[in-house]
DNA sequence: GATCACAAGTCTGTCATACAAACAAACTCG
DNA sequence: CGAGTTTGTTTGTATGACAGACTTGTGATC
């Protein structure tokens, strides 16, 4: 490196991302896209020799994710991929359904002008997504709606929250975005928040946000139950 | 529990509590009590020798608190315990504001009428602990009294956050618990709430529920600002 | 005397290894 | 066929080692 050209004016953390965050996000990657379903066992020797990392920085990323909820400890038996109950898919959509509007209620109070700007471009491009392309840009273009409405919110800790929470119910939610029917209704709905956010409306963006979050939970559900 | 009986057969799980699960207990203790004040470096080494553990098994359990935010991360100097900006505080008890209310909604919808009067009674404990005693049997009370709430709520998740997030405020909450102002207002809207609970009205409840955080807030943050 | 450069010490990040305890599966013997 | 035993696998924990980052102290230079 040591080339000031290749990166003009970046702060240059230097961040060395240490082993056992990539191992992290390594798992959290296999676990968001299905390539690790729940219930599968993790066992410690397997996964260094697949990741070709040693057992004691495995164990403690292990120990991350533990902490955060999407594994679960068999009781003298390892780990394993959470399996999200019914029950508990109900609760987290019932905790992101007063988590959300409470976003977008920070957001309108916090974001500047030019940031809610942005995020209306950024709906349209979600919404083309939405229309015309693949599974894999409308995941990455709903990631980033989200993303500039968390952090415009600035209100970090409920971004963490949120991120938690959505990646412990990514099984569910894997399958019901490509439903078709689903994709209007969710268009429309963000088209709703983000017009009353951009007139500021309070009431009536928490309100949006609010049903936005149970349609996705009532659409989750039915692809569940197979219907 | 209506048959006290039925306690003594407990499944006895022969827990054998793994010594990292120990170590969490023993931090977060100190955190909670103030003995580990916010921004104090944590040195493996020293901790090691303190708790007289392995450092792997120290380091486990560092990576688990890590994950639930009540240390942080100093870029490659190691971890201290976070210390909550007034902003990130603002933020949690916003958090908390629409958490809580959710909480009793769902114990209302969910909590049997046995436990509805265990909590009534809980209650009284409660208040007669903010009149006659210490600080620490009001803390106590006031844990039991959560408890219930959580627990005849049927969201572990939701219970879960709540933890995490109090415990991230409480070297603020360690102060205001003793102001005596507080205390008889917050013995009015605990009745409040559990009137409301009693009477399963979701709307009066949720909204003294709000308000008691509010005022939680309000009150810690007078504390914080030394008035 | 101030500053810069370098050296020593400290602490974290990572690895390899080892062993006890818990558990599961296979196996043996009655 | 069934009960107890053996064996292998996996986790829990400890130890020792070493590279790299950062801190601090020291000395050389101007």
């Amino acid at each position: 490196m040591a080339n000031p050209l290749a990166e003009p004016l970046n702060p240059l953390v230097h961040e060395p991302a240490p082993l056992r965050n990539k191992i992290m996000n390594s798992l959290r990657r296999a676990i968001e896209t299905g390539a690790l379903e729940p219930g599968t066992r993790l066992v410690e020797k397997d996964l260094c020799e697949r990741l070709n990392v040693s057992r004691t920085s495995l164990r403690e990323a292990l120990r991350q994710l533990q902490a955060e909820g999407i594994l679960t400890d068999l009781n003298n038996r390892g780990l394993t991929v959470a399996a999200v109950t019914r029950s508990d898919a109900e609760n987290i959509y019932r905790i992101r359904g007063v988590l959300e509007p409470l976003i977008v209620e920070q957001f309108i109070e916090n974001a500047p002008d030019d940031e809610v700007q942005a995020l209306k471009a950024q709906s349209e491009v979600l919404k083309k997504a939405y229309r015309g392309s693949n599974a894999e840009e409308i995941v990455a273009a709903k990631r980033d709606f989200y993303d500039r409405i968390c952090t415009g919110a600035r209100n970090p800790i409920a971004f963490d929250l949120l991120k938690k929470l959505t990646l412990m119910t990514s099984p569910l939610r894997r399958r019901s975005v490509v439903r078709p029917e689903r994709q209007s209704q969710s268009i429309s709905e963000i088209d709703t928040i983000v017009a009353a956010i951009v007139k500021r409306d309070k009431a009536a963006a928490k309100a949006a946000a609010e049903k936005h979050v149970a349609n996705s939970a009532i659409s989750a559900f039915r692809t569940a139950d197979g219907v």
